[in-house]
RNA sequence: GCCUCUGUAGCUCAGUUGGUAGAGCAGAGGACUGAAAAUCCUCGUGUCGUUGGUUCAAUUCCGACCGGAGGCA
């Protein structure tokens, strides 16, 4: 039926051990990882990311994880163009590409091939809206796109900033709205033929006591060093980059706005938050297997699963 | 032992001049196409400590009991 090449993917929410299980299941199939991952990307940014290390690594190359600077300004389009020529390359060795992470966006953008044309970003209209949304506010930018894009319009409040912006962004530098832009990418086949495996665990509260443990750990490896010097090697504060948690929090407790003690407490909620956000997205896919641990990963179990479950698709 | 205060949602507490109750936090559900670890939307029934009494009606008033805090001895 599809021609897409097969690829399989490794999600979840965070700490259910994605990491490890990429690995094990590379080494197996005889594959390599690409990495999904908003904030590995970054250099520097280690502790609080839960970077796969080099032992962790097993030989098994990794892709997509330092590949820019926490200065730079990172997004979805360039994720795609990087992450898909690593694919690419991938497939002509004639190994399995892998992809392990648990930014939602990002694995759908790279499997359906979405296309972020160039054209439709620029600074400077970006910059403007920006400003004239914090002078008129939300309300009166949500008119300026009713009158051209009723039918996003709709579905946005005047509080949504960043879908607005976008929105005004795409019409004003194609000339076309959003929504037209988005169905005619919706209508394009996926690029790749994924199996995707999804990691959590039975009961909610075994992951979250996971997630708070994990990070207490982080804070003792020295979370807030590493941290301290990103910063001080210039990394502005308000960078794509300083807005993961662990990597907020932690300069806010350095700028003496909290304690160290509240700032691990904040990131322990902010991350039980963002693991429920990933399972909602997760959860609408119906074409998913969901390997579901019980009190902490076992990987000799998930590795008969999902083998079977790959192999039921066609992979080796 | 006596006196005072207190016991209401997972937590901190408000409240009903008697008609079975509501905030914050925590939590839950959802959305998601160039910041996505981002951004945003929605959701509050709980033996009002237990048990008697008064009352048409008690979580609210009265008594006893059981917790908790403080004071006097």
């Amino acid at each position: 039926m599809s021609t897409a090449p097969k690829i399989a993917v490794i999600t979840g929410p965070t700490a259910t051990g994605k990491t490890a299980f990429g690995v094990l299941l590379a080494k197996e199939l005889g594959g390599e990882i690409v990495s999904a991952d908003s904030m590995q990307v970054y250099r520097h940014m280690d502790i609080g990311t839960a970077k796969v290390t080099k032992e962790e690594m097993q030989g098994v190359a990794h892709h997509m994880i330092d590949v820019a600077e926490p200065y730079e300004s990172f997004s979805v389009a360039r994720y795609v163009k990087e992450a898909d020529s690593c694919v690419q390359d991938i497939l002509k060795r004639g190994l399995l590409p892998i992809i392990v992470g648990g930014t939602g966006l990002y694995i759908d953008s790279l499997v359906a091939g979405r296309d972020f044309d160039e054209s439709s970003s620029d600074k400077a209209i970006r910059d403007e809206l920006d400003s004239k949304y914090a002078s008129l506010g939300g309300e009166k930018l949500l008119y300026e796109l009713a009158a051209v894009d009723p039918e996003r319009a709709k579905k946005l409040y005047p509080s949504d900033k960043n879908r607005i912006l976008r929105a005004l962004e795409v019409f004003y530098t194609t000339g076309r709205t959003i929504t037209e832009h988005d169905e005619e990418t919706r209508k394009i086949p996926n690029r790749y033929d994924a199996a995707a495996i999804a990691l959590s665990f039975k009961d909610r509260d075994v992951l979250y006591e996971r997630i708070d443990r994990r990070a207490q750990g982080m804070a003792e490896s020295g979370l807030f060093d590493e941290v301290r010097s990103i910063l001080a090697s210039g990394v502005p504060e308000k960078c794509t980059a300083m807005q993961a948690i662990g990597y907020k929090e932690a300069a806010q407790a350095i700028r003496g706005e909290i304690t160290e003690d509240e700032a691990i407490a904040i990131i322990k909620r902010e991350s039980r938050r963002y693991a429920k956000r990933q399972l909602t997205w997760l959860r609408r896919k119906e074409d998913i297997g969901w390997i579901l641990w019980d009190n902490a990963p076992d990987f000799n179990f998930g590795r008969q699963i999902s083998t079977k479950f790959l192999h039921s698709l066609g992979l080796e």
